[in-house]
DNA sequence: CGCCAGCGTTCAGTATTTTCAACAGCCTGA
DNA sequence: TCAGGCTGTTGAAAATACTGAACGCTGGCG
């Protein structure tokens, strides 16, 4: 039960800095900074407030299939799958919650208007995926496109983006992200 | 997310006081007061350590279905139920996990085609049980429950009850009783 | 190059938690 | 009735966690 590596592997795969997230949470960076390198031991208290800037309960993280030191797994069933569902998208992880991983490879559901935010989304590397279900409506910069099942897409992340679903159906995408913050 | 009640309400159902749960993780008698009384927030390691000496992980700590003020409920369907496992026996627990409950189940097998007779228990205390197989069928007061495989029930003794099998395949209960010592 | 803004780490001081020891209350048995 | 053992609680002292302000490092930009 690691609980600083398990901390530093959740904030990076949601791309907050130690301050960032200490700012969010309504902590100082130096918690973050010691809890992650294990040298404190958080108070209930304490990591509940940590969590809630990510945000997070106890039981999800906890509840996060993490492990070290275990023969790198390959193949991953449909149920063994990390949730990182965040609002009304269902988003699950393709493989451990590890804190330098270059990929982040998910399974995401869209249910109908669904939305990744108005504001849109710029980070530093690339993503594709590839729609499995439904249809969505993907905005890439200036462009907007109709994404119909088995359509795919690739951009570079610093381009603003921004995912919708206006239909009624749900839409299921898969997506790849490097490095793994989106 | 109330740590303390939550605390107290498992070591209750296993039996333990405040001195025994102590010694057996580690920890002094304060330490459990005054986390039961919320008085403080424990560290992750001192709950840890705490919850040791029950045994209970985190993530089972955290997941308790734990519930205030909340109506009685006589029927609890399959997943319902707040799982208390612990070591190599698997103990789900019956009914909210509350501070006071008189109650702890024991695994208990009831014979194919058994009845508790045509006269109406009704004596003090609590009990709850599950079952595990066949069909079975119950009857609290004035109501008639149909229990299928999983289902369980969990009711004030005082209310007149009575078990019956009227099926042509066995059925295994688990059943509990009161007070709360096994 | 210098400068700035961000990153994570570290240290001294403060706040919180844990221990140790004592306390009162409640039974039980002598 | 009193002693002994149990219960949970509470106080001061010791141990631990958290803050606030530094530090060194990195990468981008003029």
């Amino acid at each position: 039960m690691d609980v600083g590596v398990r901390l530093q592997s959740i904030r990076k795969l949601k791309g907050l800095s130690q301050r960032e997230l200490a700012k969010r949470a309504g902590v100082t960076n130096s918690t973050i900074s010691m809890i992650e390198k294990n040298s404190v031991s958080p108070s209930i208290s304490s990591l509940k407030k940590v969590l809630s800037g990510i945000p997070m309960t106890l039981v999800e993280f906890f509840s996060i299939d993490y492990e070290q030191d275990t023969p790198p797994q390959v193949v991953y069933r449909a149920d063994e799958l990390t949730d990182l569902s965040s609002g009304a998208v269902t988003m699950k992880l393709v493989g451990k919650a590890q804190p330098n991983r270059a990929l982040a490879f998910l399974d995401e559901t869209y249910p109908p208007d669904a939305d990744t935010g108005e504001e849109m989304y710029a980070h530093e590397g690339e993503e594709a995926g590839i729609l499995v279900e439904g249809r969505l409506e993907l905005t890439v910069g200036s462009e907007v496109y109709i994404l119909e099942a088995g359509d795919s897409y690739y951009f570079e992340s610093h381009q603003p983006h921004r995912f919708r679903n206006p239909f009624d159906k749900p839409a299921r995408l898969i997506s790849a992200t490097t490095p793994a913050n989106f």
